[in-house]
Formats: C-alpha cells, sequence, structure tokens
DNA sequence: ACAAGATCTGGAACCGATTCCAGAAGCGCT
DNA sequence: AGCGCTTCTGGAATCGGTTCCAGATCTTGT
C-alpha cells in the first residue's frame, strides 16, 4: 500500500493539516515544520494521491482532448505536441477521438465533462449552440474553429488559401476550382469563403466542386467533375483529395502540373513522398497543440491572458511538384 | 450543482445506501425502493461522482495507453481502435507518448500509475524488468511486446517475414537485405531473428544493414550501403525506410523493381501512395487495438481468459509495385 | 398466529486528501 | 515580565460516493 498523508503525519509528528500545507503552501508553515515533513515526505515515497485530492478540490488534474479522427498526421501532430506540453503542467490527457461524427463529438464531451478540470476541442463537426451548451462551464479551448467569444486557436486559413491563390495566378492560371470538404466543417467553411473573397481581386474565376469525403476516395470521385469543368488549377479541401485528385488525372491521362495543378491542404507526410509531389499549405502543428494547452493551463489558474486567447496562427504555402505554369490555350 | 447521492436519496425518501445499492446492485433491493430511486435519479439527472466513486473504490474507470509515437499511423490506427473499444466499457483513456525514448516511456508509465486501473502498453525500448517493476501489480497488457509472462498480444511478425521472403525467393531472389530498425526495438530483434531463421530454407543469403533510425531518412541513409552489398532485394524494418530507400534508389538510377526489390512493414497510407508503390505486411491495427482493451477489461475484472491473454494477430503481406522478379545477371 | 430464516434497509465508518476555524506558539516592544 | 499582534498548528468538517454491520421487515412453514 501506498503511503498516505496519515502515515506522513505520524511520522513527522505534525498533523495532516500540517503536511497538506507544507506540501501545498511551503510559506505558511514554519522551516522547522517543513524540514520534519519534507523528511518523512522522501522516507516513505509519499505522494498525494490524486483521486482524494481531486474531491476536495473538485480538480482533477486531468484534461479531455477531443479530435474528430487521430489517424489524420495533421491531428496526431497536434495531439503529440499538446500531449508533450501538458506534461509540463503536470497535467494528464484524456483522448478521445469522435470520429469525424457530430453526435459522437457531443457525446465524448458529455461523458468526460465529469472528470475532466477542461477541454482542448478540435469539434469541427457539432453545431455551435450544442458545443457551447454541452460543456458547461468549464474551460474550454476550440481548435480550428472559432465559436462566439470562446478561447480558440485557429490556423490562419484565409492567409493559407490567398497564398495558394496568388502562386495560382502568379504562374499564369485563370481558373480555378476549389473542391470542397465536408459541409458541416467550420474550415471548409472558412476556406471557400476566403477562395471566393481572394479569387477576384487576382482576376481568377472560381468553380466550386462539390463537398466531398475529405479522404483519398472522395478527390477520386471528384476528379472527372473537375476536369469537365475545364479549370487549369485545383485547390482541395486536403492533401487526401489531393491526392486523390493527382491519382485518377494520372489515369486519366491528364498530367499534373502539365494540364492542371493541384494545391492541398494540410502538409501530411504522403505529400511530400508521392509523384509529383504536392503543392500544399501548411500548418504548424507543434505550435497549434502546444498554444492550446497553454491556453487552457492559463484558463485553469484563473489567469486569462486577454491578449492570446485568440490566436491565429500563420499557414506557409510549400511548393513542391504539383504547380506549375498554367498551359498555353 | 451536479445533483449528490444524498439530493437522490431525500427525494426518494430512502438512505443513501439504498440509493447506491439500488445502481450497483439492483436485485439486492425491493423492486418499490428500486423504483422510487429510479425515478428519484431520473427527475434530479443524477450521475454519479466518477471521482468520488473513485476513491472509496479504488477504480478510476481511467486506462493508461501508451504509445511510442502517435504521429506513426501504426500507432494511431491502434489508438483510434482502442479509443472506441474503451468507450464500449465506459473506460476513459489517457494517452501518453513517449516520443521512442526508454526513459520517457518509464517516466510516464510512473506518473500515471496513481490515476489509472491499468494500462495498455507499447513500450518497445524501455528494459524487460524495469517495465516490469514500473507497473507494480496494476492490470497491464503489452502491445507488441512479449515480457515474461505478461499479458500481451502482438503481431505475427515472424510469419509476415516468411511471407515476405517467400514471396522474394519465389521471384527469384538469391541475395536478401535485411534493414534493421532500432537496436532496443523488441519487435526489430523479432524481425531479425525471424530473417535469419528463415532465409536459409528458402535458399536466400541475408545481408544485415546497420541499425537505423525508423523513418525516411533513415532509409535514405542506408540506400546507398544496401547497394553495396550487391543484393535483388531488400526487407526493411519499417515503410518510412522502405520509402528512403526508393526515394535514394531513384536518385541513384536503381530501378524499383527492376534492380533491386523492397519490402516494408506496416502498411502505413504513404505506401499504397507512392509510386512505386511499396509492397508490405500489414498488420491489423484495429484488431489490435481492439484486443488489447477487451484483455485489460478482462483483467480488470478478474476474468481472466488464460487462453487468449497471449494473442498473436495474423500479418498480411500486401503485394504492390515495388516488388518484382529478380533481375537476369 | 408465530418462530425461524431470508431479505432489506439505514446508520456510520471509510477512502485520502483539503480547508476552515479556533486556539497555541512565537515575536517585538515597553 | 507582560501585552498585543502575527504566524503556526491541530482538530474537525467536507468532498461524494461505497460498504460493513446490526436491526427492521418480509416470507415461509407449521
Amino acid at each position: 500500500m501506498a503511503a498516505t498523508i496519515k502515515d506522513v503525519a505520524r511520522l513527522a509528528g505534525v498533523s495532516q493539516s500540517s503536511v497538506s500545507r507544507a506540501l501545498a503552501a511551503p510559506d505558511q508553515v514554519r522551516a522547522a515544520t517543513r524540514e520534519r515533513v519534507e523528511r518523512a515526505v522522501a522516507q516513505l515515497g509519499y505522494e498525494p494521491n490524486r483521486i482524494a485530492r481531486g474531491l476536495s478540490t473538485g480538480r482533477t488534474g486531468t484534461i479531455g482532448f477531443l479530435v474528430p479522427d487521430i489517424a489524420n498526421p495533421l491531428f496526431a501532430g497536434i495531439v503529440k505536441a499538446a500531449q508533450r506540453r501538458a506534461r509540463d503542467f503536470g497535467l494528464a490527457v484524456l483522448l478521445a477521438d469522435s470520429d469525424e461524427d457530430p453526435a459522437t463529438e457531443i457525446d465524448l464531451i458529455r461523458t468526460l465533462t465529469k472528470q475532466v478540470d477542461g477541454f482542448v476541442l478540435c469539434a469541427p463537426r457539432a453545431g455551435d449552440d450544442e458545443l457551447r451548451s454541452v460543456c458547461g462551464d468549464l474551460p474550454v479551448v476550440l481548435l480550428n474553429r472559432r465559436v462566439g467569444q470562446l478561447p480558440s486557436i485557429i490556423f490562419d486559413n484565409a492567409d493559407g488559401i490567398r497564398q495558394a491563390l496568388a502562386h495560382l495566378a502568379a504562374l499564369g492560371h485563370r481558373r480555378v476550382a476549389y473542391v470542397a470538404g465536408p459541409r458541416t466543417s467550420w474550415v471548409n467553411r472558412e476556406r471557400l469563403r476566403a477562395v471566393r473573397s481572394g479569387a477576384a481581386g487576382l482576376g481568377l474565376e472560381v468553380v466550386e466542386a462539390g463537398n466531398v469525403s475529405p479522404d483519398f476516395e472522395g478527390g477520386v470521385a471528384v476528379a472527372d467533375l473537375v476536369l469537365a469543368a475545364a479549370v487549369t488549377s485545383v485547390i482541395a479541401y486536403n492533401d487526401m483529395i489531393g491526392l486523390g485528385l493527382v491519382s485518377r488525372f494520372g489515369a486519366r491521362g491528364v498530367t499534373v502540373p502539365g494540364d492542371v495543378s493541384i494545391i492541398g491542404f494540410d502538409d501530411i507526410p504522403a505529400s511530400a513522398l508521392v509523384s509529383p509531389a504536392l503543392t500544399t499549405v501548411s500548418q504548424p502543428k507543434d505550435q497549434c497543440g502546444r498554444a492550446g494547452i497553454d491556453l487552457l493551463a492559463d484558463l485553469l489558474n484563473d489567469r486569462e491572458r486577454p491578449g492570446s486567447s485568440r490566436a491565429s496562427l500563420p499557414t506557409r504555402l510549400i511548393v513542391r511538384a504539383s504547380t506549375g505554369p498554367a498551359p498555353k490555350l
């Protein structure tokens, strides 16, 4: 059996309260007492029981981290960075994977809500109101999404799209297709908006291709439609769709970037490995995961940093082999 | 404030104990009482506080899940399946990512050990003894590794290697290189052993290429060495190394599979997308994650299934474009 | 209708911490 | 030394459940 605070108190010849204070608020305790406690703690290898502490303080030292799909390298990267950072704060991370399903998102939050101190939520599908209400008054940091005034960290999607459009325009493209991802996705709407508003100024004509599932098959499925639209360039909601496009184009004898240029989003590992390697908008996953935890930790300590509770992280266009000059007509 | 058991007891006009029993052991309580409790529970929307329950029962309903690298698609897949399964059991999953570091593995286990009911560990780097001792007497399921008689679930690496060797032999290869991964990795040792013991019977000569880091760069770095060994085929510790090999071979003007055939391990998404697509040994990630949780859940309920506490899951060779007939000399 | 036995129930102890409160000890000063 | 003030300390309540135990209630057989 592990040593309890009573054992420490007995060994040190002081009361439980003193032990508790010596550990939690060392300056409220006389130096002599503190030392006796410290010695006893060391001797017994005492560590406070987190559960018991949680019961009286109402804090568990655990946070919930929700992602739509941990198998997606973007989220895996974010989680990895977040979990490393959480360690620094002594926070444990409860992982929840919603499988891209809105109902599951809500469900998971609801069940976890009673065992965590706060949430970092990457919940692109759930409705705004539902999301807001289900968290109750727990501290929450949203990732990759804005809902009202809730603290959140997003990637600068608009700027990423702007870079992509500018890149295409500079290569002489006049018509660009945007292949939309899930209709319910906040990020998708954001990117779509950015495409619409950014294209005009660059003299680009936009064709919108229907909402497809954000995976390889989605890209394959929409490829022929894109081709029929007679565009010379495509911006895909994400890399997987982009890779699907590349693949189907190849099968159809359409060369990339000779006939059509393609830009993805996310910079997943595969994008650098395929040929032609995919030009893509990269997002600072590590920074996102870290910042999410930092922000939540601040919230947990009532230390609201007013400025930084709504960060927007810079995105960067990575030019690879899937984009080139527009074909001469 | 959420309703407590006292509120329920008061509303139902019974004692706390009866409420507790009505919920935990309904058959120890008179039907009439049970119904009153149920009604009160429904009316108040009562849900027992898991922390409080944890304090008296010593069970938290949380398990620790350790992986060496959540950004590795193999582990992401395993975690995803595991977390889904855990939901069925009402278990929450504390994720820990050790970054492939032995010391971190131990460290994470140690800190988590006091807040979980048990562990699913994918800890390929920590030493056997240390691993065994750090878990104390908590239920543990090992993944992808065997340590003594501990319950564990592994992939049938040996059979995967066998299939790979047989495939190469059937294509007429006589010399095969095995590119080893991290020296300290249990899986690596296992695969190496299988290569050694399986090659002879098939008339294959084996060349071992030094231990490299299990990533793209590792493959790139070792490629020239492999080439110098004058083999016609390579089995890589994992796909990332395989992809690195393919890339560097391409740069050196060595064609795959014309000059050299390459087989990887893990079947990560990128392997199917690159060209030539990588022949690889695939492992049932979902099954592994699920089985890990199932096994741990059994352990938690003292329901040891003697037979299945040491499962070995079937692996499958997926033949793609990176393997072909041995070149004529 | 009653005794014996089985079944239910409520009170209270307990899990292991934190924290409030009142009283004790320590301090500086005259 | 004695006073008032600050700083420390220990006892006890509390968090929200579970579970032991003894007593109350219900069955059952006669």
